[in-house]
DNA sequence: ATTACTAGGTATCGAGTAC
DNA sequence: TGTACTCGATACCTAGTAA
């Protein structure tokens, strides 16, 4: 299952014009540009210009403001994310898989790990994919500042899926591993599909963490990673 | 003047098609797939990834050898520097402008250099484009083994360039240049367009660097470049 | 000046099929 | 099995032009 084949794939002319969107910081500040100007730096007629930024506007990869003479272009999240992608696939290539080492602090969460992780329709697909039945009860990291851009790119790597299912009359969702360890022990980073929070990342193990590492809120944990 | 747009671009799919035989390391030893696979993978028909095949065959970026009942696919260096260059330009978005230090050690020219410099065409290019005048001769450099792969990829950067132009009935060659500093005093390193040696980078500098740094053959020496 | 529609020509696709 | 041609359908481009 190749990752990037999935999606009904883009047309290489938008790519490039979001990158030239990323160059321009239209990510950060709104690049002013002409469907003109597009067009010319593409190679292509004004029109097809105007119709890459329709479709990829309609798509939701950027935004578009026709206030005046001309119009104001912002790169959004998800048109970021998929240059990212690119992006992510080439560094492969060239650098080999990527590693990423940061130090975070443990934090609470609400609980909720327990519940879900106890459930058989995750476990059977846990002592499959990951070779062991971890813990049901995840440990909640807080990355460092620095390290919290670093770390969401994680979400670009390759990983073990883990599927959603529909049990008890509500449905789970999915969720994505990535083998690391964590202060030394085994285990593995699991981003739910539907995640709820930005700055934490949650982190599954065979054995009771907190009690094997003699852990309590706001301890300094190092954790390490590498993609599959 | 933005690069990669100058060149008559390729589909898409033709580099998604370069990025999956590179995934497979066909740069390396042959790739065997029959084009039906391809198409799988590419989410379009057989003949539609033949025809790919063919273009890219036809242009140089892959090689192909229908021996046997599959074909063995084997991609060239034209093939995987195209996919440098795209992962260059990416990689620059998120992490910057490329920087580069090496060691390597003085060699010896064949004097070439003092000829080439002292042309008119080239010094007004030299005076507008670097801000000086170089002093008429370059000083070769070759990089330490280990460092030769990663210098060979200040190819893809960005640069100034300096165009090649007709005088005196013969024609003299484009080259760019990359600012760099060479044992701590400004200069740039230039690579002609056409280039007779692989394993070797030339510096030009304002002053006479030799003398400057009271360098002889075989002395070694550092570089730091940062891309413009 | 812009953006963006319509019309008509071209390029590209997949199906069928020869080798 | 393979690769790769021809052919008719369609997707996409540019030009012209409306707003």
């Amino acid at each position: 299952m190749p990752a990037g084949t999935a999606t009904p794939r883009r047309k290489y002319e938008e790519i490039l014009l979001l990158r030239y969107l990323a160059g321009l910081g239209a990510d950060r500040s709104p690049a002013v540009l002409s469907s003109r100007e597009v067009g010319v730096h593409l190679g292509v007629s004004q029109q097809a210009a105007d119709r890459y930024l329709l479709a990829l506007a309609r798509d939701g990869f950027l935004e578009r403001s026709l206030g005046g003479r001309k119009q104001s272009l912002t790169l959004k999240a998800s048109g970021l994310d998929l240059l990212r992608r690119e992006y992510h696939d080439l560094r492969r290539l060239f650098e080999g898989p990527a590693r990423l080492r940061f130090t975070g602090s443990v934090v609470s969460g609400l609980g909720e790990g327990r519940y879900y992780l106890a459930q058989p329709g995750y476990t059977v697909q846990f002592a499959e994919r990951l070779g062991y039945t971890p813990y049901p009860g995840t440990l909640n990291i807080q990355p460092g500042p620095p390290d919290l851009l670093r770390v969401s790119a994680v979400k670009d790597w390759k990983g073990l899926r883990i599927d959603g299912f529909s049990a008890a009359g509500r449905t789970f969702g999915g969720a994505t591993c990535h083998a690391a360890r964590l202060g030394g022990r085994p285990g593995h980073l699991i981003t739910p599909d539907r995640t709820h929070h930005t700055d934490v990342v949650e982190f599954i193990a065979p054995e009771y963490l907190r009690e094997r590492l003699s852990l309590k809120d706001g301890d300094p944990v190092d954790v390490e990673l590498e993609e599959s």
